[in-house]
DNA sequence: ATATTATATATGTTTAAAACATATAGGTAA
DNA sequence: TTACCTATATGTTTTAAACATATATAATAT
């Protein structure tokens, strides 16, 4: 069996921060997925590390959707690599992505402060 | 076909918000599920109303996990229902989720800052 | 030379939880 | 006596994360 389960509420399931984290890496600098890899972590989305394939292929899913574009790029030591660069409908969606997150920022600070008011009137009792 | 796609950003995926909300409002004040439902919509987080059947699976879920408790209430007018308590242990779950939330409201406040910094950034280019 | 390791990208499978839909049943009122 | 409201419950689909593994080239170590 295994080891045992975590709390829940430390879900691994990241809610979809990796679109919004790669396209603002992007919009920093171009770079090419192993790139993305490596400076991720930065932005402390993730407790747990994340693996290179959902990396991967969320960058081919927000190609498709013609938020990035890539060229092989064949300089450099090591295999040839893509290399990505954010579109200007890749910025169009990125700023949604902030105003979502802007959005989900105030939710949590008034859903903490409610508890912590409950929380208070709890212990005065 | 579908009228449109809405954008993936605001993805109705809305993880994982409904557990803390219920718990939350069980510390407000002991409830039964229909008022749960009524109250939600105040907590902010959902942009679509959420149905019925996603407010009973988590009462179900947090009472097997004993997060919560009920009894049947027969007083009052219309159908007997169940009257949810939060235990002890949903107290403390409820303050772990508190830690996380904070956790993931101090990195979303950190991306939007960095995400502005390289916008101002590519601006005064 | 060739075996191993590091770099780099890619894809198949499983799982969890939201989203969507529908079912059941008692009480109330027309 | 049916139609509606309150209240709870559960079956199915979908999405994206999590997990696992595959492929290929270049650098290096033996």
């Amino acid at each position: 069996m295994p080891p045992e389960k975590k709390c829940s509420c430390y879900s691994q399931r990241q809610n979809r921060w990796l679109e919004p984290s790669i396209l603002l890496l992007l919009l920093e600098a171009p770079c090419h997925g192993y790139e993305i890899i490596a400076k991720l972590p930065d932005l402390g989305f993730s407790q747990s590390p994340i693996g290179p394939g959902a990396v991967y292929r969320t960058l081919r899913h927000m190609e498709e959707n013609d938020f990035v574009e890539s060229v092989w790029d064949v300089s450099g030591s090591g295999p040839a690599k893509r290399r990505y660069t954010i579109t200007t409908e890749g910025c169009e969606h990125l700023a949604l992505w902030a105003d979502m997150l802007a959005q989900r920022r105030k939710a949590i600070a008034a859903f903490l402060e409610r508890m912590n008011k409950s929380l208070k009137e709890s212990a005065r009792d």
